[in-house]
DNA sequence: ATAGGGTTAG
């Protein structure tokens, strides 16, 4: 090995004009050599070469750490690190320390970090050696348990410079605090250090994450006035910024004006379109293909989410089809959105095969799997997954408490329920939230329990909004308590007054009293309020073609059988000896729906 | 000759 680069040194001509090799040439040739050999992924020719050096000087050992991460072999870049302490001839200097801090960062190891921290104020290389300070604080923002340490180390920065403040900021973006990430924003532009493109990127990010548009079109401003607008990683969050705050054409039409487009750039619009117009989505897919781009694990992820919400079981499974040509199926996110689909589709069998085969699972897969047995009337499957998630080791959220309680309210298993509701709170410390107090109201509702549902209301520490008001007008109506329904429809409609379907119910629960006065008022207000039922809407997949249709849906090319189909189900359902409650019907409006 | 922060998935 030694022999080739002294061979490849020899035919290079060198900047210098000695004739012959000194060691230090030699060696300084080697450290390229060596740089080379990573850059291209030739890890083993690399790593024969270092050992072959007779002199390894802190670039070279500095070089061998680096190289070893940028090719994600960080614990290898750590071992050469510490060989290099131990060895105790070259000791490490600011170069060497910001490197194996990036090791430190890529083995997730706040640890590791420690350790180089105490070393690098040793050596006295701290403060005032600015990439020291931002790497410190680059691994304790993304590794450490808080904030405090990064802060801390931020604070002692004399002169910080941008990478300072975007490393703080995406540390902030990253752990979920995008408000403090903004507040941080604006400090550093009112300090008077400029932004750049990797500072506009995180920062639009953080906008994204809490949908605030107005700044987000601020920051989209000042990137087309400083023509940042080149720049992919840029323009990509300003597209996803657009998508999550709701402004789906205005995001495309950026799309189309940008001149590069990567694969992220497509991931991004796809996934915008996915929560709002999931048919569109699997058009841009082909867009995307026709392109001449493949799709990776973060495109899969929105196509079966595009497939879950349209309930469009076969579509679904072509994609999983492709997931698995590219042996792609080991991605946890993946098999996560493949649970969900096939919930979703109806097909909780396969959706229990995808979670029972994966290696390793996080608090999505337990809580995607709980929601599907909810779902699917499998209120003791959820309950038992639950418990066997606890003991796993895993910490519940308030996600997954929600999934758990809506499975015990659709299985009618309501003590169990309340005890988690209770658990939840005095365990786990976790706050309910509208949403929880909602399904737990509905828990108790629909066991016929709808006064302590009422009680519970009354008792939550800030105001119920109308989905809880809502979820106790739904547990009066089919229990025919009258003067508790008209309450709690008249506290929904205080505080929105444009929902139509508490009209509805306020007015059919007038109806069924026979006061048919207070009931067309109802519906006159409605229209006042400037509201209009949309129709209950189901559909039905039937030989790869979704059909959707509507009560009374009479025309249409093929309506028809799609008719013979549902009465199947009645049919069943008659033969079972199941009578229909016509008063609960919602009653007709004029216009036919 | 050796070191930096940024974009997509519930």
């Amino acid at each position: 090995m030694i022999k080739n680069y002294l061979q490849w040194a020899e035919n290079k001509p060198t900047q210098k004009s000695s004739t012959h090799f000194n060691q230090k040439g030699a060696a300084i040739l080697a450290t390229d050599l060596l740089k080379s050999y990573f850059e291209k992924g030739l890890i083993r020719q690399a790593r024969n070469l270092f050992d072959e050096m007779p002199e390894r000087d802190v670039v070279a050992w500095t070089t061998m750490i680096s190289g070893y991460t940028y090719c994600s072999e960080y614990t290898h870049a750590w071992c050469v690190f510490v060989d290099m302490v131990k060895s105790e001839n070259e000791p490490p200097n600011a170069f060497t320390i910001s490197s194996v801090l990036k090791a430190c960062k890529g083995m997730k190891s706040v640890f590791c970090g420690g350790l180089v921290h105490a070393l690098a104020i040793k050596r006295r290389l701290v403060e005032g050696f600015i990439y020291v300070d931002n790497a410190l604080m680059d691994i304790y923002a993304t590794c450490g348990v808080s904030m405090r340490d990064a802060c801390v180390v931020f604070h002692d920065i004399k002169e910080k410079n941008v990478v300072s403040w975007t490393t703080l900021i995406a540390g902030y973006t990253h752990r979920g605090n995008s408000s403090r990430a903004l507040q941080i924003f604006r400090e550093m532009l009112l300090e008077g250090a400029e932004m750049n493109p990797h500072s506009i990127s995180i920062a639009v990010r953080a906008c994204a994450s809490i949908g605030s548009e107005n700044l987000g079109r601020q920051i989209h401003n000042a990137v087309i006035k400083q023509g940042f607008e080149s720049d992919l990683p840029v323009m990509n969050s300003i597209l996803d910024m657009y998508c999550r705050c709701g402004c789906l054409s205005e995001a495309k039409k950026y799309f189309n004006e940008m001149s590069e487009k990567d694969l992220i750039t497509w991931n991004t619009l796809i996934a915008g379109y996915e929560r709002s117009d999931s048919i569109e989505a699997l058009f841009i897919f082909l867009q995307m293909e026709s392109d001449g781009f493949s799709p990776n694990c973060f495109t899969f992820t929105s196509l079966i989410a595009a497939c879950a919400n349209l309930a469009a079981l076969h579509c679904g499974q072509q994609v999983h089809g492709g997931i698995f040509c590219r042996g792609l199926n080991g991605n946890l996110e993946l098999s996560n959105a493949l649970i969900d689909m096939y919930a979703k589709c109806g097909n909780i069998f396969d959706s229990h095969k995808i979670y029972s085969e994966m290696s390793c699972r996080n608090l999505v897969s337990w809580t995607s799997m709980m929601i599907g047995y909810g779902a699917h009337g499998y209120g003791k499957e959820a309950v038992e997954l639950f418990d066997e998630m606890v003991r796993s080791g895993i910490r519940p959220d308030r996600v997954v408490f929600m999934a758990v309680l809506s499975a015990c309210s659709h299985a009618g298993l309501v003590d169990q329920g309340l005890r988690y509701f209770n658990c939840m709170m005095d365990d786990y410390h976790i706050k309910p939230n509208q949403e929880i107090y909602g399904c737990v109201v509905d828990l108790l509702g629909r066991a016929g329990r709808v006064e302590e549902a009422y009680q519970l209301i009354r008792s939550m520490p800030f105001m119920a909004d109308e989905s809880v008001w809502g979820a106790l007008l739904g547990a009066c109506k089919a229990h025919n308590l009258s003067k508790l329904g008209k309450l709690a429809a008249k506290k929904a409609l205080a505080l929105r007054p444009n929902m139509v379907e508490t009209y509805v119910m306020l007015s059919n629960i007038y109806a069924a009293e026979g006061e048919w006065g207070e009931a067309a008022r109802m519906r006159k207000m409605m229209k006042r309020a400037g509201c209009k039922k949309e129709a209950g809407r189901s559909w039905i997949e039937v030989q790869n073609q979704v059909y959707s249709f509507v009560v009374g849906n009479k025309k249409g090319s093929h309506i028809e059988w799609v008719n013979e189909v549902l009465e199947l189900p009645g049919r069943h359902m008659k033969e079972a000896g199941y009578v229909p409650e016509l008063d609960c019907l919602i009653h007709d409006q004029e216009d036919g729906t």
